[in-house]
DNA sequence: CCCTATTCGGGTAATTTGGGGA
DNA sequence: AATGTCCAAATTACCCGAATAG
């Protein structure tokens, strides 16, 4: 399995998520139980998330104004 | 899994945006408040900065390349 | 020097987050 | 590596007053 194919993962890890916002891999454990972020569960219990929707909460957020050229 | 995430994490925290600019955590807020700073939320509701929006805001002042002794 | 608008920091209360340990 | 729980730190949003331009 190479590493490209990784970007096309569907699913990610509780790390990855967490990496993504910049918190702690609890915290995303805490907005799965909250509701907030939908997971799927392995066949262990553990859960993982779906990219695309965690792609676009990061997404989310504001541009700053359109920047006008400094001249 | 592999180690390529490592390098995609640029987001900050109040805390780091606001002493990379010396000033206090609330006038980061404020700055995103004001669309000065494009910032994006955890869905706690906690802000994270890019880093490269803020490096570049650090750096676009447009200091001489040359840093002579600060005598 | 005075006046005014903007920015910054302090204080509080409520929520979210992170560290340590089970 | 991930889960669930307890507690301290961080962040948020609100107020207000002081410092900084212009």
């Amino acid at each position: 399995m190479s590493v490209i194919e990784e970007s096309a993962e569907a699913l990610l890890t509780p790390a990855e998520v967490a990496a993504r916002f910049r918190v702690d891999p609890k915290t995303v454990t805490r907005w799965a139980n909250a509701g907030k972020l939908s997971s799927i569960r392995t066949l262990g219990g553990h859960r993982r998330y779906r990219r695309d929707e965690v792609d676009a909460l990061l997404t989310e957020h504001g541009l700053p104004e359109t920047m006008p050229t400094e001249s």
